[in-house]
RNA sequence: GGAUGGAUGCCCGAGUGGCUAAAGGGAGCGGACUGUAAAUCCGCCGCGUUAACGCUACGUAGGUUCGAAUCCUACUCCAUCCA
């Protein structure tokens, strides 16, 4: 593969960007590009209500592929999160109940709208695919007639995965044992219904996806064309997991995380990783990209906040991008117009300091303990003064229109709402 | 089934009867510096209180003791070895 030098526009775009790790036959799959539109899959996990951005690389290979005419399949594991997968993981992974998986695929449908097109009545509409709908339905004997007679447990248990569970004598349950089986007979599935002949994924899913495409060819009669490709997981330079704030997971939902605080979370990246996540995480040419990094220094600030603008227009569209850079540069750079920063309603008209920062809208701080501790520090600002004094009682009345800014620490912004 | 070792705070890891809310490191948080970065320095880092006070905590459940993470008993799980 080190020799290979891609000629299909979509394989130099994600080798372009750092999207490649390993490919079952990179020539075939170069060729599959270039002869045409290809219909691709990517799997996700259900197990929450909303996707973070950790799964944003699998957004954007996606999106990526459907700009260059490629045909996208986002595939829910609804079925698969009924069993749970052993990747990577030292112990079995809770269950998740029927109403819960199917209020998690609702969720999680809406968070692709600004980055795939799925209804425009372009031939490379993307597709969205649950496999708990054909999971659910099968019959045990004619899965282990069909399918269960082309895997051999010799190989199956030669697997990382599987072995590292194993060789650690960690308990591995023959349902988790299944995952496999199930995941390659999830591509099996979409290779008939939906001719999607790629599955692409983070390298820890090879396995798995090669048990796909092995599947496939024993299957199909004739020559098939099923190949597997994987992207490089990668930590930010600082050895985080990509989507992790400090105050958790960084969501795609602006319920769950707003869209100043995602343009933030994107804003404050390190250095080390805006080139990065300029080329996996925005739409901005690999050429410009190139121009945008010879920043030095203090001018990096500028590329990032091109950055953060970019991934919160594809997120939460170019309107709320705006206001969230709007807010941020009054938020941190002292203006007093913070009215785009993210407002909190209290809907009491007086509260004490140490109460207000420790409220679960704010949580600022995680105890009371500790934030008399910070404040004392003089990490907490109203209105942009520092506030030391711990007994301090906010009134409605004392501010106009009931509303204070409020800065904790470096990093949270708050325009807080008194009154009932 | 048998033998031995182990289970400590977010993670790693000291600690073998009081001075231990528990060394040390990492992570995290706050402050200074700065570019809302990194590095560095200072501080915090179980919870609640005005407090040197109280509560909760060292796998689980009991017991011994004025007093236990530290001793005893049972149980659970893990590691290594034997069958």
């Amino acid at each position: 593969m080190s020799e290979f030098t891609p000629q299909s526009p979509a394989l130099q775009a994600l080798a372009e960007r750092g999207f490649i790790d390993a490919m079952t036959d990179a020539k075939a799959i170069d060729d599959a590009f270039a002869a045409g539109m290809v219909t691709f899959y990517v799997g996700y996990d259900p197990t929450a209500s909303s996707l973070h951005a950790g799964s944003l690389t699998c957004i954007m290979v996606q999106r990526l592929l459907q700009r260059l005419g490629h045909k996208p399949v986002v595939l829910l594991g609804g079925g698969t999160a009924r069993v749970g997968d052993p990747t990577g993981r030292t112990e079995s992974r809770k269950m998740l109940d029927d109403a819960t998986l199917s209020a998690n695929v609702a969720g999680i449908r809406r968070n692709f709208d600004g980055y795939l097109h799925f209804d425009s009545g372009k031939a490379n509409d993307a597709v969205l695919v649950d496999n708990a709908d054909w999971l659910c339905g099968l019959h045990y004997l004619e899965f282990l007639r069909e399918i269960g007679s082309h895997f051999t447990v010799n190989r199956m248990i030669a697997a990382k995965t599987y072995r590292d569970r194993l060789d650690n004598e960690q308990p591995l349950s023959f349902l988790e044992f299944n995952y496999q089986l199930l995941q390659a007979y999830d591509f099996l599935h979409l290779y008939r219904d939906q001719g999607c002949t790629m599955q692409l994924g983070g390298s820890d899913q090879w396995g798995n996806m090669v048990a796909g495409t092995e599947l496939i060819r024993r299957v199909i009669e004739g020559p098939s064309s099923a190949q597997a490709l994987t992207w490089p997981l990668l930590l930010t330079s600082d050895g985080r997991k990509m989507g992790k704030s400090a105050d958790g997971a960084v969501w795609l939902d602006p319920a769950q995380c707003s869209p100043f605080d995602y343009y933030q979370y994107w804003l404050s990246c390190h250095d080390d990783d805006v080139r990065n996540h300029l080329l996996k995480y925005t739409d901005v040419s690999v050429e410009e990209i190139g121009e945008l990094c010879k920043a030095q220094g203090s001018a990096l600030r500028e590329v990032k906040v091109r950055l953060a603008r970019e991934a919160t227009t594809l997120a939460h569209g170019a309107e709320a991008a705006d206001a969230a850079v709007r807010a941020s540069k009054q938020a941190f750079g002292g203006g007093d117009d913070w009215s785009a920063v993210p407002a909190v309603e209290l809907g009491i008209s007086s509260i004490g300091l140490l109460e207000l920062v420790v409220d679960p809208r704010i949580a600022a701080f995680k105890s009371k303990r500790e934030a008399r501790a910070r404040i004392e520090a003089g990490a907490v600002k109203l209105d942009g003064e520092p506030v030391k004094d711990l007994g301090l009682v906010l009134e409605a009345s004392a501010f106009e229109n009931g509303t204070v800014r409020l800065q904790a620490g470096k990093k949270k912004r708050f325009r807080v709402v008194l009154g009932s």
